[in-house]
DNA sequence: GTACATTAAATGTAGGTACATATATTTGCA
DNA sequence: TGCAAATATATGTACCTACATTTAATGTAC
């Protein structure tokens, strides 16, 4: 089996966690591999990919830019013009809110919403990548450990 | 404890493995995050950072761009323009290849060499990240299964 | 040995990230 | 009320990624 050292061609690591903190990274970078070949023909980028499944799970319930902002994985991404992309294809629409007028509601259009159903069956999930290797139980003992290694400081 | 769910503000995942491929995912933008941040000072963005440490631990021998490109994790960054601003800086220096003309030689220099010693002082390392929430055995156990992740298809 | 394919690196372009700043609106308080 | 601080979004810029194309050098077939 290839190991972390073998992808990289770093045959050795100056300790075990070293190595699981470049296998992290590098296992992160191969979902993204995985998931961009499959946006590739619908011309859609892995953060407008998960702008419109965010939307989604709204289910139908708008969602402000800010709020978009703290529900996407790279927090710093810059949601305001992944939104002006999504909308200028008319998948998603914006609408400045009654209530407090700084902010902007995003949802998800029709158009937005079947373009999402086509791609599920284009998109590998998680599961399917993972369920054969892992099993559940071990999955669950993965979450914990990287919620740990996250907490503290 | 704050888990995934909580980070993302996603009350339920379809099932363990959605939540262990979020997690990764955001895990690896939460190292990167750190990093970036002792990086600041210094004005190096990670993968020029990420270049000097192979170019390190090469011990004077030099590399090719291929190389280069072969050893980092994200596997499409464009190694000459990082190299470029390297050279600009004087961090690196760049020679065409005798035997191979195509081929263009990159070593870190002298002032690199001093840059990454004063960094090595300021980037947290992974074993300082991670070794108090994770035993050594732990660290094993997860660097398998996310090999095993990888491997299949 | 010329012609064509292959390879290594550089370059062009569109979209994204990181970060600073700008603009508009609302809030808080003297 | 009036005005500064805070907030939500948008915009500007430099660097990065993804990907296609270009340029130069080497390999190979005839």
């Amino acid at each position: 089996m290839k190991s972390i050292g073998d992808e990289i061609q770093q045959s050795e690591f100056s300790d075990v966690y070293q190595q699981l903190g470049i296998n992290i990274l590098f296992t992160a970078a191969w979902f993204g591999e995985k998931n961009r070949l499959a946006l590739k023909d619908y011309d859609l980028s892995l953060p407008q990919y998960n702008v419109l499944r965010i939307l989604r799970g709204q289910k139908g319930k708008a969602i402000t830019v800010a709020g978009l902002c703290e529900r996407m994985i790279d927090k710093s991404s810059n949601a305001s013009r992944i939104v002006d992309k999504l909308e200028t294809r008319k998948l998603v629409s914006r609408r400045v809110c009654d209530k407090d007028r700084r902010q902007v509601d995003v949802v998800i259009t029709e158009k937005g919403t079947l373009l999402l159903e086509e791609l599920d069956e284009k998109v590998p999930t998680f599961k399917t990548i993972m369920s054969k290797q892992l099993s559940n139980k071990d999955a669950e003992a993965l979450n914990f450990a990287l919620d740990q290694i996250r907490n503290q400081k």
